[in-house]
DNA sequence: AACTATTTATAAGA
DNA sequence: TTCTTATAAATAGTT
């Protein structure tokens, strides 16, 4: 609409291009107002020049900040009630300020500091709490290595029963193997030392807890038999 | 620019309002982006409907909140003090969720919940704690009792003095105020009652410890006469 | 959504 | 910058 036809991209010339930017920019502001005005829209627009100069029109004058606000409701770039809500962080942190208050003092009466200002009696009831609580991880440590011993003893059984399966075993087929017979003997003297020495309260022993459980379940003893080629393949 | 001219004012007409808001809109979102692109220009434009819909145009697609605080930096209307505190108050915020989170964890920990999740290596460490914190605490009340014992005693003593005291002067004057020395020989049984059971363990008599204290400092006894009249006035 | 008579915007020149 | 003017572009009213 000039002249001539202007393909759209950056006009070089610096002169041109700060006149079409003059007229440009006063038809696009004039543009802005009309559709504002005829079709009850509201509009901002915001224009930045080359050189860093700034333009705006706005609906309702002066309210930038309105449409920009709304604009970043809307889209979500701003958390919706971000103005609003500097009240609720506001109370948020007062409550928290409070709540890390009181759990520090609460932290500091469990680890026996600040006694100075405990009255006798709530001392009274502080000891009796922590004793409570001294009980309660007792009985649940005593528990877990309850569980532990358990689960030993259980694997000191299995592992006896495959003894006595194996060696019935080698009782009976023993005769063809003489040589592996004799290696068997040796291994399962190995594994009853351990057993003997079993300790009632001691950690599990990892060479115990690492035997894979086909190895010891019960009914995968009695259907499968002892790998004596092992060592020898 | 049409079959007519229009004046620059509402349209009345719901259907020809929407239908002008449409071409006008494109129109204007199309020199948007030709001033934006001949001259160089940052431009951002947000329109919204009547009907509340959202159109926008900017230079660099997806920047709008760019250009939006470019215009906030340069128009003042965002003050960056308020900007920093506002990030000073989230960051003490997301501080203060954390350090109560973990101060709850760790109250937890003290009252023997959720022990569950806890290995047993810190379970014997939290037992040992724990049984720090108890006899912190038994040693801090004992050291209480202690001195309660301690105050009891020395105020015992203080009031046996006096006592003798009062006896010794009633002894020299008593002939002049027979009826009175009668009265006191009653409250002195009285005192040497309760010193005599005296609790080694109990708490602290009101009676006792509500004494004035310059009624019972030695420097007090030898100079004070006793209130003799105090009854009778 | 397309058409088109008209208005409006603006490129180039002064 | 601003004015002028030829011409491109936008769009109001119509289909």
């Amino acid at each position: 609409m000039g002249r001539g036809k202007i393909e759209i991209k950056r006009i070089e010339n610096k002169a041109t291009r700060q006149v079409t930017f003059s007229k440009r920019r006063a038809g696009l502001l004039k543009k802005a107002h009309e559709l504002s005005v005829l079709c009850d829209a509201q509009v901002g627009l915001i224009i930045f020049s080359s050189t860093g100069k700034l333009w705006q029109y706005c609906t309702q004058p002066l309210r930038m900040e309105n449409i920009i606000e709304r604009y970043q409701k809307v889209t979500g770039t701003r958390i919706p009630d971000e103005q609003e809500s500097r009240e609720q962080l506001r109370n948020e942190l007062n409550f928290l300020r409070k709540e890390t208050r009181r759990l520090q003092l609460t932290v500091r009466r469990y680890t026996g500091e600040d006694m100075a200002s405990i009255p006798l009696e709530e001392l009274h009831d502080l000891e009796q709490e922590l004793q409570c609580s001294v009980n309660k991880v007792r009985d649940h440590k005593d528990e877990l290595l309850q569980q532990q011993l358990e689960n030993l003893r259980r694997k000191e059984r299995q592992l006896d029963e495959e003894n006595r399966h194996m060696n019935r075993w080698i009782q009976e087929h023993g005769a063809a193997f003489g040589y592996q017979q004799a290696a068997m003997q040796v291994k399962a003297e190995d594994q009853q030392q351990v057993l003997d020495q079993f300790p009632f309260c001691g950690e599990p022993s990892s060479r115990l807890a690492t035997i894979p459980p086909h190895q010891i379940h019960p009914y995968h003893l009695q259907l499968a038999r002892p790998n004596l080629q092992g060592p020898s393949v």
